[in-house]
DNA sequence: TGAATTTTTTGTATCGATACAAAAAGGGAG
DNA sequence: CTCCCTTTTTGTATCGATACAAAAAATTCA
């Protein structure tokens, strides 16, 4: 440990100088290929291992970036992370991992470590109630930051997510068109900016209705397997009536699903539940789970690789980015293979 | 950012040495809780930020602690990870993440680059295939490190698992005892040691049965929903008679259940299903799921509990452990809430 | 061949913290 | 008021790399 190999003892050995050894760590072409060669066989030899805390010392530079997310135990935070890894991964990047679990201190103390750790940049997944305040260490010490899927008022960070409420809207056009009227948001915590953009795509989409006396309630006020499962079980025992629901998310929906099959109503045919997502277990969920897709891998390995061209000082990255999502019909919403409805 | 803040900064602004500054940074008791404050207040006045990168250069401890997986997405490894990062994150350690996707290359990458990082330990679910000889570079270099869930013989180093053939051991007899003579095993890579502590169980579960004509079959090569969705529409399409499944995991049973959703089969009823992990969504399959309790988050915790005790020179680590697992007896086997078959 | 270039290589200061030994300041006992 | 012991504080070398300017070697050209 103590005596480990540094590029001095690689000079030595190769009777080189350490700055020629450190030109071909770093790949310089400044070097000539016999040397290059030379010194990398010492290396080799010596077992060398470079010492990137040394290295970022001096050049500023440490080639990490950090990753906050709520829990990647959460399937739709863990594909996140996924695509944003396998990104990062390939361009030679350490990424550093943290989970807020929700809680701002928590959010704040790792905001803290990463810094601490002189990251090049930042990926965040905002914890819920997350102000521009919170957030505000960042700026000041200019560090390229996205904020992921969540959005965090007043920020003037770059943002990327889906376009939620478009999703929300043309899902629930599509159970106006299966005739549910009496449409339910489940789950989701209320007031965040989340939950409103849902909101506000169910309430355009309730005002071009023409079906009379349709009408939208909100149920519930949390984002687990459990919270669905808890919500439907409530709307079972009021009774089931033309009911359509939009879960916040895949997630809810699963559970939504589970206490369905569990009830004498049976959805896609009593009723009709759209999610939020398409997580891959979707699609064998059964019935299988109509949902919004959005293609999370895709929006993590996009906010890796905006983050990569803020780091290296591109400028023209844009600043806001909403990734079209679409509808995925499979079988919750009512229609099946031969019969699907028009929205 | 070339501006940035200092030690220097700060002893210079509160009058006393650099010294002093770094005692403080430090939590040392050293320092007289008046220059401390006094100390704290410069600090938090200029906006510094500590720099890990400069003190771990002379202190030789980075903090960093490096977690290798083969993909986050996979919601058993994303468990893990939540377990690990959890029982980390409180710790104040920096977590790195890699993935390497069961891809020896990339996983000596991922070991060379947080080496490089001068972690001071890793966890590691090391990658299919993976030999003594792909992690020599931890052993010289002696970095603590716990090798996770998977086995690599002659690794020397330390081992947290689950018992994984007692657990499938108990899986069979269970199935046995519902008269299911005819066992497959479905998914995983055959010729692992995980494929293989699955046979080692399942064939002393076989060796002890007394049923007649009781026999054991191993299908499919792979372990995703996808693999076992396909290996069911094989069983399916061959007839089922007295079949009892043992999934390699909760995901492969996964797709085996929504196959069988799709079948004349009620799984339950006319096959039984059991699988292996117990993740968060199998208890909301239908049928719900019986599966081999692994605690998986558990499981995480122990291993960055263990890692932080080696981390810190403690001794007395347990080399090997094996968590003990238990039978959670849902539908998917055919029990029902009222009758349970005794194995 | 010698001067002018171009290509390689090297020396030295530096990044921002910690370690360690030594100095200064406080406190109590005689 | 000293002396001695304890509590605080400080000075200086150091960790292992990079930056930058300058030197040395190789090549080109007149």
């Amino acid at each position: 440990m103590g005596n480990a190999i540094t590029l001095q003892d690689i000079a030595t050995n190769a009777g080189v100088s350490k700055s020629t050894v450190s030109f071909v760590m770093q790949g310089s072409p400044l070097v000539a290929e016999a040397t290059r060669k030379k010194v990398q066989e010492s290396a080799q030899r010596l077992g060398y291992v470079y010492n990137r805390a040394a290295a970022s010392l001096r050049s500023r530079q440490t080639g990490n970036l950090g990753f906050i997310v709520s829990s990647v135990s959460n399937p739709f935070f863990a594909e996140l992370t996924d695509g944003v890894e396998q990104f990062l991964g390939t361009e030679s990047k350490t990424v550093l991992l943290g989970q807020h679990s929700e809680d701002l201190v928590a959010q704040e103390r790792l905001i803290n470590s990463m810094l601490e750790s002189r990251v090049d940049g930042m990926i965040i997944v905002p914890a819920y109630g997350t102000s521009a305040k919170e957030i505000s260490r960042i700026l000041t010490l200019n560090i390229p930051t996205i904020i992921l899927t969540r959005r965090v008022m007043n920020a003037n960070l770059h943002y990327i997510g889906s376009d939620t409420s478009a999703g929300a809207h043309e899902a629930v056009r599509h159970l106006l068109a299966h005739k549910r009227k009496n449409i339910f948001l489940v789950g989701g915590r209320v007031g965040t900016p989340a939950h409103e953009e849902r909101v506000e795509g169910i309430t355009k989409a309730m005002q071009e209705t023409k079906i009379a006396g349709a009408n939208f309630t909100v149920i519930g006020d949390s984002v687990t397997r459990q919270a669905g499962f808890d919500a439907a079980k409530e709307l079972i025992s009021n009774g089931i009536n033309n009911v359509g629901i939009l879960a916040y998310n895949d997630i809810v929906a699963s559970g939504i699903l589970a206490a369905f099959r569990d009830s004498k109503y049976k959805v896609g045919q009593d009723l009709s539940v759209i999610g939020i997502d398409d997580i891959e277990s979707s699609r064998f969920e059964s019935p299988a789970l109509t949902t919004i897709e959005v293609n999370v891998s895709e929006l993590g390995r996009m906010a890796a690789e905006s983050l990569l061209k803020l780091v290296a000082g591109e400028s023209k990255v844009k600043k806001a980015v909403y990734l079209k999502n679409k509808l995925i019909i499979r079988e919750s919403c009512g229609c099946t293979p031969g019969k699907k409805v028009a929205s």
